[in-house]
DNA sequence: AGAAATATTAAACAAACGTTTGATTTTGAA
DNA sequence: TTCAAAATCAAACGTTTGTTTAATATTTCT
């Protein structure tokens, strides 16, 4: 007996995770208050009380997926923005993941800004915490650094709203751009980091790029 | 008789603007769904059937504070990025006056990005309508001249929605970073635009600015 | 097998939604 | 003053909203 050292939560990951990635789809597709929570049932496959039951309520649901999108995005700018290399090729190499995750998780990525501007203040503590964290890495990581070798003084509070922004640039504006250039493919995605690492790093009329190009 | 050549339209200003500017603050503020109109109709102190009245509906007004952004952006950006000067002169200009523009308008602003992912596919032409002039302004003023001069080759697709996150980051994130500095005071106006420039231009890396100091 | 915990269901809740209607008031020109 | 257009209003329209309840089905462990 007790060979099962408890078989913990291994069930409710059906319902329960269908609910996620259909909420996840819609809410960047539609927005989060335009989605119903019928229409969220319907498209997740569950019935209607199964969202309340497994959530609590709607908007626990939205934080639930903005602490997942978050969590994610800060354990890649402490994994890569810190480690082995100067401050280019670490920033270059934080850049070059987050292009890849903002792509993977395109449609958290839509979600969390979006409802990033809205005082709702049962959300605005959770976004918070989670910048001042990132804000802190930055600052660490890229502004102390740029610093010390430059002298240029940049409040991690500009550097890392700006560095975000740009990165996501591409995804907040692909349904606009997709139907501006009727259909037209866009710039493919390692080409899209390589370019965002050198505007950032070297602006638009900086000298050739190219030297960036360190693994992992 | 027939002295006044007629009147035209100067009386529904009051009420009919007493709803825009409300609805801009509530649109930026809580979203443009979780915003009632009854509670729309209170911020204005106007009659609830008034907003139907004037705007049609709900989405026709949302409409109209997208294009008056809109349209005024793409103004600057016709004005300021074309005329005299090189390149950097040029782009100097256009973000110091969008910065500008961002602040006075920032409710438009938020309201304009926030809904920018959605795919209604009421709203999402007038977007693509208006992202097509931008991108054709970008293409001529800026993208042609780089080529011309580096021979670097970023689409205009790729550089429109860049420099616009780029100088947006600090209004998009005003609410956030707010609550993280704990209400310490951002960068000053000025010296936000100053620093957007060189970045975009030069990188965070790039050297020295300060000689990005025209006027006008 | 039986008891306890977990999932799932249909139905109902009050509240709020965007919109429409029809009557009334205000307005500006003849 | 008279008349028609524009503006304002209270009230109601039928849906849809997020949430709750209580009963049922399924799974899990003893």
């Amino acid at each position: 007996m007790m060979n099962k050292p408890h078989p913990k939560k291994i069930k409710p990951v059906e319902s329960r995770d269908r609910i996620i990635q259909a909420a996840v789809m819609l809410f960047a597709r539609k927005g989060f208050a335009e989605t119903g929570l019928r229409e969220l049932a319907a498209a997740a496959d569950v019935n209607l009380a199964m969202i309340n039951y497994f959530f609590g309520s709607k908007k626990e649901l939205l934080k639930g997926i903005l602490d997942t999108f978050f969590s994610g995005y800060l354990d890649i700018a402490r994994e890569k923005l810190a480690g082995p290399g100067d401050l280019q090729t670490r920033v270059g190499r934080f850049i070059r993941h987050v292009v890849d995750y903002f792509d993977c998780y395109q449609d958290y990525l839509l979600v969390t800004i979006t409802e990033l501007p809205h005082d709702d203040p049962e959300i605005i503590t959770h976004k918070a915490n989670w910048a001042r964290k990132m804000i802190g890495v930055i600052e660490k990581e890229i502004c102390l650094p740029l610093a010390r070798e430059t002298g240029r003084k940049i409040p991690p509070t500009c550097i890392g709203p700006m560095l975000v922004s740009l990165i996501a640039a591409r995804f907040l504006f692909a349904p606009v751009m997709e139907e501006v250039t009727g259909g037209a493919g866009s710039l493919e995605l390692s080409a899209y980091a390589e370019m965002t690492t050198h505007v950032f790093l070297q602006g638009i009329t900086g000298p050739d790029w190219k030297e960036t190009r360190n693994q992992t």
